[in-house]
DNA sequence: CGGGTTATTGAGGGGCGTCAACAACCGTGG
DNA sequence: CCACGGTTGTTGACGCCCCTCAATAACCCG
């Protein structure tokens, strides 16, 4: 989901003229599904969780939203957000009411094509998403969320080093995986020193290993 | 994805003057996956598999697509199809080249309104298509691809009777499950009678039963 | 009819989920 | 500052689910 990380000036001047600046702490819902949709948020700074619930009741993250990034989009017909966004860091945000936004995109066609092109970009993700679910072992999903929170993070890849808010948990629900298997997953990274990690502070030590490990 | 079923008076009219209408046997390809995209087709009658190459080379069906669904709108930044469609059954299109299509879409606010609207229900379904992967266990997952194949088919309900051109290997493509297991559960399916099945023809005798299986 | 593909079924084993016990952490209040 | 309870993380044992392999049967096409 970088639905604005290449956008118009156009658009940024929408944001910029929408100036509801909203801060979330830690924890808290941005967007909670199948609330009615009031209008689009776009990340300024921190990093968010888009998760959906399930039918048993389970969780299940989506994805992870960070700087630039767009939310708020995916609504059903009756105009419901179809997703829940919660801010796992202190998060700021730009709020743009619904019409604002219908506006811009009305009169403007390099944002709508923009908008058709994220869009696009978004699903491409999720069908990669999707296969990978359907077809890694618990290993490789490790190296994949890793490196899926490492991307969410913006990581300086020269250091590797960052302090996430995320519980074996929630690491777990991204992949569907249980929090045992995913501490035991990372220990074993530990020992092979590809990782370092103690609670919340994880360092990768070696990219070149967990991309090969999924096979990149 | 059922991207014209209710679809806009103006958006038909278009398909009705791009007169290409192109006939595609079992197992033949429409659209594949890195290819120049050049238009956008819509199914008549028939069905498709949407599948993706994955990093391992196992294959994986994302959805079946039916009478009504578009294809090819999936591109990515360089004009190219992001997914292979195959055809299941024999299958009638109709063909709209790229930029009589972007025409109608600049023009029609309406239409570009659907689109948006039925690219929003595409990312809602693979969303929950996602999840399901990650939290069912096997029977359950038989449960959802019958029930997905029968909604491709557009079965009739009362008698619960379809032939698919889908090999057992495609069926587990479908959800993440090997030809055995695929086996495996049909006959444990049929011998609890909530399923008949000899080779490729399938009865579904008690979809409140299977819709249970999943939660539903 | 025959050869190749696909389906079925069973045996075996390993990966991974579940459970449980313990350790570490964290915020609260004394 | 420490005590303390609740939450979260770690590790091991156990067992089941499901993947793999293989052998046979059924099917399909020329």
């Amino acid at each position: 989901c970088t639905i604005l990380k290449k956008c118009r000036r156009e658009f940024l001047e929408l944001i910029n003229r929408s100036k509801y600046c909203i801060k979330y702490q830690r924890g808290q819902p941005l967007i909670l599904e199948g609330k009615e949709a009031d209008g689009i948020y776009v990340i300024n700074s921190g990093v968010v969780k888009v998760h959906i619930s399930s039918y048993k009741n389970k969780p299940f993250i989506l994805f992870l939203g960070t700087v630039g990034d767009m939310l708020g989009y995916q609504i059903d017909p009756n105009n419901r957000y179809q997703v829940s966004v919660t801010a796992v860091e202190e998060t700021h945000v730009c709020f743009i009411e619904r019409k604002d936004f219908e506006n811009v995109l009305n009169k403007n066609v390099a944002v709508r094509d923009d908008l058709r092109q994220t869009l696009n970009n978004e699903l491409s993700n999720i069908y990669l998403r999707t296969v990978r679910l359907a077809q890694m072992n618990v290993s490789e999903k490790i190296a994949e969320v890793l490196l899926h929170i490492a991307d969410a993070y913006q990581l300086n890849y020269s250091t590797g080093r960052f302090t996430v808010n995320l519980s074996r948990q929630d690491i777990g629900d991204i992949i569907g995986l249980n929090k045992e298997q995913v501490s035991k997953c990372l220990s074993d990274l530990k020992t092979q020193k590809i990782i370092a990690a103690s609670g919340k502070d994880l360092q990768i030590l070696n990219y070149k290993k967990l991309e090969e490990l999924i096979g990149k």
